[in-house]
RNA sequence: CGCGGAGUAGAGCAGUCCGGUAGCUCGUCGGGCUCAUAACCCGGAGGUCGUAGGUUCAAAUCCUGCCUCCGCAACCA
């Protein structure tokens, strides 16, 4: 029925144990915008999305709110697909690992590596958590510590399934070098040959028998699933792939052509998938895009203003365009970007009021006043002008197909500017309000007009990927055909002359006056604060009601406090905020204090302070304390200093 | 030596792989125009490409050292 070539395009699944950020909706947008370009440009698209559903973490997380954990993962996914459908995100496809078709065939897939013996069992040796309740690989432990939490940790065994990776290492680095387009941009891939594909390869845990929120494995039912085989593979189940008998669709549609991550999961993606494909033989995919990460602002200001942008929001305060475009035209393909309310405002008022908004809007005022509002066909009456107006336009199409087929969206982007530029420059040089006034230049108005609207269609075309709904308000503006944004329509040929424009709807978008809207936000924010410091206050009052009622005599009493004197101090290494004292309260402790922002070392040493002396041994940023130094809390922190002539080691009551 | 990224005009970025006239957007200054959303068009000013060396006929680009900033991580016993 058709033999267009197909495209399989996917983004990463979404983790939902919570709701996603903008960064998340970036990858999103920027998946759906190449998919709507290979769909004009006449592919069959495929696009998967979707969620990640299984985990210790969302089981914890479901406990904490009292719900099951599927009840829990229905609604975040929920939220997630309504967020998807508010920036018109065109997928085809929304997996859940939690479908039941992904389970079944997950569970047949492990089955099958056991089964061939790719999978093995063995003990998973790590640095176990008790409150945290999880293991940790020595890598990741912190001074010997917990991540999470900063407590100590103890060697524990759990028995676990691994995945035999050392075995295909060799064939993955010839897989590299026979498709050095396998990996884009080529830094990560650098970075993935250097940092594991050459030290040598860990087998990866893929079971675990310490939750239940999983896949639980045919061959041993104490196990479920543990993360990458579960998750990656859903870029096969989500289309059909069964370890025998895969669907038509899944023969269609594999390899994928490309897989859309962020930087940080490009591990996954080019060493674990491919060797799972591999193992289960299985054609690899074709490119693994790791785009960068969006940041929000100057993080310094987002942190201690509470500036934290959210998707709903921003579409609700900017619309959804002017954050689709802005999100697809600021970042860049290697290095991170960043978005803030100045910035979106500039790219909205500047690209798309000025340019864009206020082109279709004078093109069609023009067409109304000169033509009565119906598009005139060109005539034999041209100027160079028109060349020049054609060349722009479709140096601009070249310019644009050509980042775009290597997924460089934002530079693409620039290119399709620049085509509207052109258009507005045409005017000037044009001047129709000029031809307007005298008939015998009747033709060459209409052959002003004829170009202009064709060029704005080109233009309007190419950036469909980007904005699809403002393109399609444009159609209804000039009345395009249904066919007028595909790609093999990019030229001076098709027909828009005939029809009438609807000059009164050619507003796209009203300029947003920067410093009435930042005005808004500040309120707001203040409001915030003044909220939040309303309930802290209340909160901390509660608390001191709370401990004046809970506590007596007899347990004030078992706080030991003993006055020493500061012998050493000196900043502990990589810390802003800790000193490191030794204090004489008779016998020489060692104690770590939070004050390094209030206190030099130097005038510390010889002072005489109070000290919370039975308070159990911690360790901070590998520092042994034991105990606590009295000092005022809040903003401001003052130690408390006692008068010299106490001397050390008595007790405080 | 925890890992990673970055220093190019007032701001934000491209150019670096593959050396050869330093480019884009915003802002700014001057001019033009009146169809249009105080918009649009043209022109100017503004950079010894973080720094010190090295390779070369030639370095933003390749090599070496150093400095600075940022993210992750950690952190008020």
């Amino acid at each position: 029925m058709n033999n267009k070539e197909k495209f399989y395009i996917t983004t990463a699944i979404a983790y939902t144990s919570k709701l996603p950020h903008i960064g998340n909706i970036y990858e999103i947008i920027l998946t759906d915008a190449i998919a709507r370009y290979k769909k004009k440009k006449g592919y069959d698209v495929f696009f998967l999305t979707g969620t990640d559903e299984h985990g210790q973490k969302i089981q914890a997380e479901a406990e904490a709110s009292g719900v099951t954990p599927q009840e829990y993962v229905d609604k975040i996914a929920g939220g997630i697909k309504d967020l998807w459908d508010l920036y018109q995100c065109e997928y085809d496809k929304f997996i859940r690992t939690t479908d039941k078709q992904h389970e079944k065939v997950v569970s047949h897939i492990y089955t099958k590596l056991y089964e061939q013996g790719d999978i093995y069992k063995s003990a998973y040796e790590g640095h176990y958590c008790t409150p945290c309740e999880s293991f940790w690989t020595d890598s990741q432990l912190v001074d010997g510590k917990c991540p999470d939490c900063g407590r100590e940790v103890k060697k524990a065994k759990e028995e676990a399934y691994f995945l035999r990776l050392s075995k295909y290492a060799d064939r993955l680095l010839e897989y590299y070098d026979a498709h050095p387009e396998f990996i884009t941009p080529v830094s990560r891939k650098n970075e993935m040959v250097n940092n594991f594909l050459k030290p040598g390869l860990q087998d990866l845990c893929v079971s675990r028998s310490s939750f239940t929120w999983g896949v639980p494995l045919e061959f041993d039912p104490k196990h479920v699933s543990y993360v990458w085989i579960d998750a990656l593979s859903n870029y096969i189940t989500a289309i059909g792939y069964d370890t025998e008998n895969p669907e038509e669709s899944y023969k269609k549609l594999w390899p994928a052509d490309l897989h859309v991550i962020g930087k940080d999961i490009v591990r996954f993606h080019t060493i674990y998938w491919p060797i799972i494909l591999m193992a289960l033989d299985v054609p690899l995919p074709k490119k693994v895009l790791g785009h960068p990460w969006l940041l929000f602002g100057d993080s310094k200001m987002s942190k201690s203003k509470g500036n934290v942008l959210y998707g709903d929001k921003l579409a609700e305060q900017f619309g959804v365009d002017a954050v689709r475009y802005y999100l697809l035209s600021e970042m860049g393909f290697y290095n991170d970007g960043s978005i803030t309310y100045e910035s979106l405002i500039a790219r909205t008022n500047s690209d798309l009021a000025n340019i864009i908004g206020n082109l279709v809007s004078r093109t069609s005022a023009m067409i109304k006043q000169y033509f009565d509002g119906v598009v005139p066909a060109p005539t034999s009456a041209t100027a160079e002008a028109d060349e020049t107006l054609k060349n722009a336009v479709n140096n601009a199409k070249e310019a644009f197909m050509a980042k775009m087929d290597e997924y460089l969206v934002a530079d693409a982007c620039e290119a399709v500017l620049n085509g509207f530029k052109a258009c507005n420059k045409y005017i000037d040089e044009t001047t129709p309000w000029v031809l307007a006034k005298d008939e015998n230049s009747r033709d060459r108005l209409a052959t002003v007009m004829a170009n202009l609207v064709q060029s704005i269609r080109i233009c309007t075309a190419m950036l469909y990927p980007y904005i699809p709904s403002t393109a399609k308000r444009i159609a209804e503006v000039f009345s395009y055909g249904e066919d007028a944004y595909d790609y093999d329509k990019l030229c001076y040929c098709y027909k828009v002359d005939g029809v009438t424009v609807n000059a009164d709807g050619a507003k796209l978008f009203e300029r947003i006056d920067e410093k009435k809207f930042m005005a808004a936000i500040e309120a707001e924010q203040k409001a915030a604060k003044k909220e939040k410091k309303a309930e802290e206050k209340k909160e901390k009052k509660a608390e001191k009601a709370a401990v004046k009622e809970a506590i007596g005599i007899e347990e004030f009493a078992k706080v030991e406090l003993t006055v020493g004197k500061i012998l050493t101090c000196e900043k502990v290494e990589k810390s802003d905020k800790l000193l490191k004292l030794t204090v004489d309260i008779g016998e020489v402790r060692q104690v770590v204090s939070g004050i390094a922002k209030w206190y030099a070392p130097d005038e510390l040493i010889g002072k005489k302070v109070i000290l919370v002396s039975n308070l159990r041994p911690a360790v901070l940023r590998g520092v042994e304390s034991n105990g606590m130094i009295l000092a005022s809390g809040g903003d401001e922190v003052k130690v408390v200093f006692i008068d010299d002539s106490v001397p050390v080691g008595s007790k405080v009551q």
